[in-house]
This record gives C-alpha cells, sequence and structure tokens, in this order.
DNA sequence: GAAGCGTGGCG
DNA sequence: TCGCCAAGCTT
C-alpha cells in the first residue's frame, strides 16, 4: 500500500480496514479478487492489489524470510524485500525509497543518479548492527527533517557532512519536468429504470475495477463534463446520457453499485448524475 | 533505461 | 489551475 502513496492516506483510509477484511495471508489469498479491489478502491496503482493477491496465493500461510524469494514475489521488488527483511526479520538490508533518496542525493549532491549509484550509497551508509533502526531513522529523517521544501537543516545529524548544504542549496535531486496531454472521451451513460450500465475494465489500466468505457460514437443528451489527473495524461470526459426503453446487457441498481470497485473517475461521473438528479 | 501506472495534498 | 511529489514495481 504504502508504494508511491503516502503514509498518511493509507494509515488514514486503507491500512486497518484492509487487515480487518483480510486478517491473515491465507484469508487474503481465499478472498476472491474482487473484493480485494474492492478494498484497495480509491488508493491507485490497482495492479498492487492484484499483485499482493497473488503473492498471499503463492505463500500463504507464512511469508518467506529471504530476500532473494521476497523479491520473486509480484509487487514486490528491490526496496519492499529490504524493508520486510529490516523491519520484519532485523536483517542487514538497506531500503531505497523516496526520503532515502532524497538524503543521499543532498549529502553527496547527486543530480539525477543512477538506480545502481543510490543502492551502492545506501549499502554504505547501512548501520550493519542496527538495520532496522538505521532504516526507520532514514526514513523518518527523509520525512521530518531532509524535507522536499524548506528542510531544517539545523535539525540535521547530517549537516555536517551534507553537500548540499555546503554548496547553500537544497536543489538536490534535481527535479524533471514533464507536461502531460490532455486526453478526451465521450461516455454514453445507458439508463433504465433503475438500473445503469457498468463494464468491468480490461487492459493494463484500471485493470478489473468498474466503469463507463469510452464510446466511438456519442448519442443521446448532452448532460456535462467530468475533468480527472492521472499521472501521464489529463481526461477530460464529455457526458451523455441515455434513456433505454429496454435492459440490455449487465445493468446495476444503486445498490448493487455500491459493492462494486470504482476508480475516482468513475464515482466523479456518478457524482455527476447524482447531483443532477439523473440517477 | 524509460515509460506506464492512481490518487490526494500542497503551494 | 498547474506542477510536483509520495514507504515503487513491471514491462
Amino acid at each position: 500500500m504504502l508504494q508511491q502513496t503516502q503514509v498518511k492516506t493509507v494509515l488514514e483510509r486503507y491500512y486497518f480496514p484492509f487487515l480487518e477484511k483480510f486478517p491473515t495471508l491465507q484469508a487474503l489469498a481465499e478472498a476472491p479478487l474482487d473484493n480485494v479491489l474492492k478494498m484497495w478502491e480509491g488508493l491507485g496503482y490497482y495492479t498492487r492489489a492484484k499483485n499482493l493477491h497473488k503473492a498471499a496465493q503463492l505463500t500463504a500461510p507464512e511469508l518467506p524470510k529471504q530476500y532473494d524469494m521476497l523479491l520473486a514475489l509480484p509487487g514486490i521488488g528491490k526496496n519492499t524485500a529490504a524493508a520486510i527483511c529490516a523491519f520484519a526479520y532485523r536483517q542487514k538490508r538497506a531500503v531505497m525509497e523516496a526520503n532515502v533518496r532524497r538524503i543521499i542525493c543532498r549529502i553527496y549532491a547527486l543530480d539525477d543518479p543512477s538506480e545502481a549509484t543510490l543502492i551502492q550509497k545506501a549499502h554504505d551508509l547501512l548501520d550493519e548492527e542496527n538495520p532496522y533502526d538505521y532504516n526507520q531513522a532514514m526514513m523518518d529523517i527523509g520525512a521530518m527533517v531532509c524535507t522536499v521544501k524548506d528542510p531544517s537543516c539545523d535539525a540535521c545529524p547530517f549537516a555536517t557532512i551534507c553537500r548540499a548544504r555546503a554548496l547553500g542549496c537544497v536543489d538536490f535531486p534535481v527535479k524533471k519536468r514533464k507536461k502531460v496531454p490532455t486526453r478526451r472521451e465521450d461516455v454514453v451513460i445507458a439508463i433504465y429504470e433503475d438500473r445503469l450500465f457498468m463494464k468491468q475494465r480490461e487492459g493494463r489500466f484500471l485493470h478489473g475495477l468498474w466503469g463507463f468505457p469510452a464510446s466511438d460514437a456519442p448519442a443521446g443528451e448532452e448532460i456535462g463534463t467530468v475533468r480527472h489527473q492521472y499521472t501521464h495524461f489529463k481526461l477530460e470526459v464529455t457526458l451523455w446520457l441515455q434513456r433505454l426503453h429496454a435492459p440490455h446487457e449487465v445493468m446495476f441498481t444503486r445498490e448493487e453499485i455500491a459493492d462494486l470497485a470504482i476508480s475516482t473517475v468513475d464515482k466523479k461521473i456518478l457524482d455527476l448524475l447524482a447531483k443532477k438528479g439523473l440517477f
């Protein structure tokens, strides 16, 4: 859950409900994927949920303790494998995530280091006698002291050796900006009495979540626009309403929709329909 | 190595 | 409104 996601979000809305629903690796492994996705709803990067579910099925009832075996599991990369080893099993592994990366870039004044360089530096710095405390300290310092903007260098234990500080700037690592394109889509909302047509998404994007597929041939009445910002593109959806005279394909009532895993953009569409009193 | 993958918060 | 960023991984 914590991959590319702020701790605050995970702790406030996802971690505890997820553990209550799936209290053991075995329970997670036996659950239908749709139930897992429902608990992941709104958290993003949904492949993580699928990978976690798969990893549970591969390892239940017990997670392996060896780094290489963890690394081989879907969704577990070098950082997560190192974190599990260091935090769960007190092994000598150095985590290399966002906070550690920022600290290392600043200590050594690295603009845009390769992954290999970062991992080498992290390994060099690791306190092998206290891997748990070292890793936790690095992440906490990154989160609370060596922050992205306006770091508290006066309170930083690295202040005397930090090259970025000696250079009088905190502009490490160098931020690479990228502009994202805008994508426009037409979506036709098919309504019959108290039911809506929804489809489970396929392909890589939002896979497994239920939503409103884009249409090549919009028809019906235009009812509004929904905007949503993804990492790599901006989406602008024009909504069309089509009232059917007979039900077709798969349609859901409001109560049934509440049990489906739905991404944020499709939630926005549902909100707009509700706001306009259309559904 | 680079691109693709979600969402919410912040300035 | 816009760009940046977060306990990264997979292809």
